[in-house]
DNA sequence: GTACTTATTTCTATATTGTAGAATTAATTG
DNA sequence: CAATTAATTCTACAATATAGAAATAAGTAC
């Protein structure tokens, strides 16, 4: 595809937000919270991994058992490639928006 | 899905935007422009049917024959529920780039 | 020390979308 | 009437979205 679905966007800009803390769970969470909607665990980690198949992000895994249980965090970064991809994006954005007002007040 | 895909929002947009003149064409050249980039003629329509179906948008065919030949220009409007996704778009948009300044300063 | 709870990721399958371009339609021009 | 032009329709394959079950591993409570 030429440009980000919106998942990928969504996923790369919270991990690109979360900074030392973008980790999965972590992420969803941000997402959950920022759009109100719900979203599969598969709708992020799915993602996630074509991201980073695609060189737009870096992952490792922490050092197992932090405070409690569970598998370890894997925590991600974004590359340079990501970070292109994420101006490219907000580049879209501004062309096809940003001369419109907010959309409620014109009546249709 | 929960939101507007990529495409959907763009073809969506360039309808709102295009007003009387959006006809297949007219949007796939809309967008082209806007984008700088080659969508085929299928990455256009195929969303455009999709998007009926879904109930975002109605059409009707144009009185055959205008200048010169072809078949007849189909024109697409928003519906209510076309508008209405695209108010949930330009939400996300404000909530997750809204507080970002323009990407290319910061440095990573 | 076994069973339960909790935090996290990995895996996998199905449905839905994306993307490309050939085929079709129909009027105008030479 | 053959060629050109403007437009849409069709269709097929690739890629992505989306859901959630399974796996992993530590802590806690008896």
């Amino acid at each position: 595809m030429k440009y980000l679905s919106r998942p990928e966007e969504l996923v790369l800009l919270a991990i690109w937000k979360l900074e030392d803390a973008s980790y999965g769970v972590n992420i969803r969470k941000h997402i959950l919270e920022l759009t109100g909607k719900y979203w599969s665990i598969g709708s992020i980690y799915v993602p996630l991994d074509r991201l980073e198949n695609k060189g737009y992000v870096t992952s490792y895994l922490a050092d197992p058992t932090p405070e409690r249980g569970g598998k370890s965090k894997r925590y991600y970064t974004l590359t340079d490639e990501g970070l292109e991809e994420l101006k490219e994006i907000q580049k879209v954005y501004n062309t096809f928006w940003g001369d419109l007002p907010d959309l409620n007040p014109r009546k249709i």
